[in-house]
RNA sequence: GGUCGCGUAGCUCAGCUGGAUAGAGCAUCUGCCUUCUAAGCAGACGGUCACAGGUUCGAAUCCUGUCGCGAUCACCA
């Protein structure tokens, strides 16, 4: 039973003795630095029961408090707050009882045995990925390892866009002006090749619309008619009558960017359990709406299309299938949800990290799929995150404005090596495990830079600022970590030691304080699907240890067993900071 | 126009289900390397929490309205 659930209930009855009122719950808070104790008690909440000064009634309570709960030493009162001194004791015991755990916290916080399917990435297959989707990516990732951490099975998954008209442009462009280039003979990445492709098509696009509109057909009737646009519709036919010919170019260009974005997923770190790919699943989704027809969740107009009906929940009616029988992007959706869950049939619930300028189409689909009465699709989220500014303003892929997401990690790594070679504190080490490292340096500060705010807001993405290595940053954590191993390597300590009878520094209690929360962060981060929680509580961790561990020597010459408790202390909080970062996809070096 | 989201220090961001004097980092300034990594620490400066009402012991937080920015409202994906 936590200590706060403790003082609880002794304040409940301590107010059914004192005035015989029934107390429904009791307002904690973290006490301010600026006054004594660590626990306060709001009184004016109980005001409304017991009618006097709350002054009184805090004396009365936190006399009860200390007489009854061994755990609290000394109380006293300002205002309408009673705060509490908690005994040395309690930390230390807390302490004692996470030390040999290196994963404490993690795991089994919370028993369910149904899974979480976690959609993200899911990028097109006509270009390479971009820093929008390594915010995509992030997200995605350490959503997922934040909900296994809670203590629940995660299915990481994909839905792969490889089909439709943009990819039809790259390969026509390809077919016109590639000359057999493969990502061998150029050796160029397999999906930078393809990109480059696209560009081109567009390029052509353009000339040949501003051809036409010399020629004085208007703009609109040019777009339309630009013979290498007549070109690719035609090609799409072609792939979807299923011409030999084409298919085979369709599987061979995909199978070149898939093999880039492997490479690419592999430098930021992630993996996935299973993908899907739209070619398989696009004709998915009508049996359902069959289904739904004859529930009564759909109905149909008189040229035959198929609508559903949500006026009742505020919204439109929103179309199911084309007149001509044909689907649309919902109905894809709502036939991929279904049989996902039927490929996984553990599974409870889905998370789908796309983007916020489709918030209606995830609010309409979560409500249909509710409609047509699975149980799964009560626990269905969209995590939903704002987009990517530049300083220079908005990412265009026209304009050429896209950070490229394999560039931005090679530059992120390259800035890390530099201001790594200016503090020359890895010598001894070979070029490979220095290059390992500035990867980690580099690659920790984008993803912390990305994953620090909020999932909801947009983000301005300065790239001077996000390579910074200095305050709230990743590499300042990682230092942090790295130094500690420093101490540990230097230590020599044994564990045998008790540590009952010391005092405790109000930096080393303020340290254990922030630890005994851990748990509680990594809950509230998988609820709220959260991993900014996770990266500001580590910073917030990271800074109290900070400023204990520059004001007080752990090598001091004095009394062993605080010597002991120090070390012990600073190698919690670097697996605290390693399993911390471990949720969002950061590594940590030994040495940096 | 309808719907949704955002608006906190010069800049980038925290601020949990309402609680004490609003919190960090960057930038600017002042101290601290004979001790374990100074990518650090301590401190100074900096705020009408967009605006106006409301709810109450108490509002950055909840409600209503206004303004500003953005997204979205296709038989597109």
């Amino acid at each position: 039973m936590s200590l706060q659930h403790t003082i609880s209930e002794h304040v409940k009855v301590a107010i059914q003795e004192l005035y015989s009122a029934d107390l429904k719950s009791v307002e904690l808070q973290a006490t301010r630095k600026e006054f004594e104790g660590d626990i306060t008690v709001v009184i004016f909440p109980i005001l409304r029961i017991v009618k006097g000064n709350p002054v009184h009634i805090g004396e009365a309570v936190g006399k009860h408090l200390v007489d009854h709960v061994e755990e609290v030493k000394d109380y006293n009162v300002v205002k309408g707050f009673l705060n509490l001194v908690i005994a040395d004791s309690y930390y230390l015991n807390f302490f004692t009882s996470i030390k040999d755990n290196e994963r404490f916290g993690l795991g089994n916080v919370r028993e369910d045995d149904k899974a979480v399917m976690v959609e993200f990435s899911s990028p097109n297959t006509n270009k390479p990925l971009h820093l929008g989707h390594v915010r995509n990516i992030l997200l995605g990732y350490a959503v997922a390892e934040i909900i296994k951490a809670s203590g629940k099975k995660v299915y990481k998954t994909q839905i792969i866009n490889d089909r439709g008209i943009h990819i039809c442009k790259s390969m026509l462009a390809w077919q016109k002006f590639g000359e057999g280039e493969t990502p061998e003979s150029t050796g160029l990445k397999g999906d930078k090749l393809v990109g480059n492709y696209y560009v081109k098509f567009d390029q052509l696009y353009k000339t040949q619309i501003a051809e036409l509109i010399a020629q004085g057909v208007s703009e609109e009737e040019a777009k339309k008619e630009a013979p290498i646009l007549i070109e690719a519709q035609e090609m799409l036919r072609k792939w979807e009558t299923g011409d030999p010919e084409v298919v085979r170019l369709w599987k061979m260009m995909n199978q070149w960017v898939y093999a880039g974005f492997d490479q690419t997923y592999k430098t930021i770190g992630v993996d996935f359990d299973s993908y899907y790919y739209e070619s398989n699943t696009y004709l998915l989704g009508k049996d359902n709406i069959e289904e739904g027809l004859s529930k009564g969740v759909f109905f149909k107009k008189e040229d035959g299309s198929v609508w559903c009906d949500l006026t009742d929940e505020g919204l439109d009616e929103k179309l199911v299938l084309r007149s001509d029988g044909t689907a649309v992007y919902m109905t894809q959706d709502i036939g991929t949800a279904i049989q996902r869950v039927k490929d996984n049939p553990d599974v409870g619930g889905m998370i789908y990290t796309v983007g916020n300028e489709q918030d209606y189409h995830f609010k309409v689909l979560f409500l249909i799929l509710k409609k047509l009465g699975y149980d799964w699709a009560k626990h269905l989220h969209h995590l939903s995150y704002g987009m990517v500014d530049l300083p220079s303003g908005k990412m265009k892929s026209r304009e050429g404005t896209v950070v490229d997401a394999d560039d931005l990690m090679v530059e992120m790594t390259e800035t890390a090596e530099e201001a790594s070679k200016e503090l020359g504190k890895l010598e001894g080490y070979s070029e490979e495990e220095k290059q390992e490292i500035y990867k980690i340096i580099g690659l920790g500060s984008l993803k912390y830079y990305i994953l620090k705010v909020d999932p909801k807001k947009r983000i301005l993405f300065n790239p001077e600022e996000s390579v910074d290595l200095k305050g709230n940053t990743g590499s300042f954590i990682q230092y942090t970590y790295a130094r500690i191993q420093a101490i540990l390597r230097k230590a020599d300590f044994e564990y045998t030691k008790a540590c009952k009878d010391i005092r405790l520094h109000p930096k080393e209690k303020e340290l254990i304080k922030q630890l005994e929360l851990y748990p509680e962060v990594i809950q509230n981060a998988a609820n709220e699907l959260s991993p900014a929680l996770v990266a500001n509580y580590t910073y917030d961790l990271v800074k109290t240890y900070n400023s204990f561990f520059q004001n007080v020597s752990i090598f001091g010459a004095d009394s062993d067993p605080e010597k002991n408790f120090r070390v012990q202390l600073s190698e919690v909080v670097g697996n605290t900071i390693k399993s911390a970062f471990g949720l969002l996809g950061i590594n940590v070096p030994d040495r940096m």
